[in-house]
DNA sequence: ATATGTATAAATGTATAACATATAGACAGG
DNA sequence: CCTGTCTATATGTTATACATTTATACATAT
């Protein structure tokens, strides 16, 4: 019946305003807001009140600040993957959420990516795909057995950005990385590392013949191991809620 | 070669370690935070440190601030589908992510919901399908539309809950969320209401018979039909920017 | 009795002024 | 060319005071 009267708070007008600003293209990325003296004045609040609203455009990625001469609140482009990723990692840690939910999603989106493949790939792609196997070769031949396993969880990372769609890159992304951190808790021997490697290698073989459900078959085999190893390790613990950053 | 050794800010490290007590259990949702002044004098910093510590938790959903006397910080479960929403809203916003990059996701995603519907759809879950589908018909015949409208939006919720997956489940809400808040600002006609209801049906009798291939097929063209309509109305506009909350 | 006013205390919201620290740039000296 | 030093300008932090909001208790009036 009546409209709601009351006010929001100032810092959070004055993130309105800028956010506003922003968004009718009066602040372009790159732009540098006025030094937070300024600002109080211009908006007839206190330095504080100022201070409060660029903690929110800061953590929004909004702006990025910068101390000491020629710094100051800088307009930047969002980073949108960084964000969602810490919005869908915050969730993750905090929530009600499972490494079998976990593992359940990865499976299933990344079977979306491989239908998506058959459709989109590039030659260009599957270069990319045959490179990370070549680096991970390589640094095997090397014996630099970590920088071994990085290379095989980026190898899911360059898969799904086939799909050249951000929604589906920073969930999967958010997903893996958090099963990579977990995975750091845990004493990998060398034939782990190795069978995924070659599983990776399969895929790809598969994907470039075409035939998409082997290497869906494949790669469900492939993360449900890692599921196990997980659950084993951790089911002993309090849940997720031990993952910390 | 060495660590960087730079301190992060006061309030940082002060929001890390309320984070961290919340992750480690030693607070709880429904808990509340000492009073600003305390918290202040707990870590050693002043009060304006606590407030910018707090903006930060309070912007990730992590606390609710309230005012007055038994007021203060509580800490609260996420509402992980709202920071989800508003995470893609700012991103759309900004030009990150467009709609047509959320229409492909929010197929793919509803297409693996209807692979999963196939293994796991229960009795009671067709039920929950068709008590949606009957409401909707009901708020049809007593000339509710705007309710109709909303019982369409509900309905694909319904379908994806059906998942168990709090991340399928999240992130389709999310994007769900959004596109309906857009259409709301698009003229709809009793035709568009009533074609999304006739879909609807249709999908709920294939999935009972088994038929997911066809269920995901009408799907498509079902979504595809509001991303011409949703395309259409903003490319027109200022790029996606007219669209606030 | 029930509704309305009033006082009180506890918490957050905002203002002001000062000092601490970080950083780019200019400039001098080896 | 490298190194140190100075300086101006910005953010980071502290301290204190006052304003506003809100739950509670209690008094008052109808």
């Amino acid at each position: 019946m009546f409209n709601n009267i009351k006010q929001k708070r100032v810092f959070e007008q004055i993130v309105d305003e800028i956010k506003n600003a922003i968004e009718t293209d009066k602040l372009k990325p790159g732009d540098k807001l006025p030094p937070e003296m300024e600002l109080a004045k211009i908006f007839g609040v206190s330095r504080v009140t100022v201070r409060e609203a660029l903690r929110i455009l800061e953590l929004s990625g909004i702006i990025l600040i910068r101390q000491g001469t020629k710094g100051g609140a800088f307009i930047i482009k969002m980073d949108a993957p960084q964000k969602l990723k810490e919005c869908l990692s915050d969730h993750l840690k905090l929530g009600n959420i499972t490494i079998g939910q976990l593992t359940e999603a990865r499976f299933w989106i990344e079977s979306i990516v491989i239908d998506i493949i058959g459709q989109k790939a590039t030659k260009k792609d599957f270069g990319l795909l045959r490179e990370s196997i070549q680096r991970a070769e390589k640094l095997f031949r090397e014996g630099k057995e970590g920088e071994k396993i990085d290379e095989n969880w980026n190898f899911h990372i360059i898969l799904v950005k086939i799909s050249r769609n951000l929604i589906l890159i920073d969930t999967l992304t958010s997903i893996i990385e958090l099963m990579r951190y977990m995975m750091l808790k845990i004493k990998t021997d060398r034939k782990i590392t190795e069978n995924a490697f070659k599983a990776h290698k399969e895929i790809v073989g598969l994907l470039e013949s075409g035939d998409l459900e082997k290497a869906k078959e494949v790669n469900k085999i492939h993360i449900q191991d890692l599921n196990n190893r997980l659950t084993k390790k951790y089911l002993k613990r309090n849940s997720l809620k031990d993952v910390n950053k």
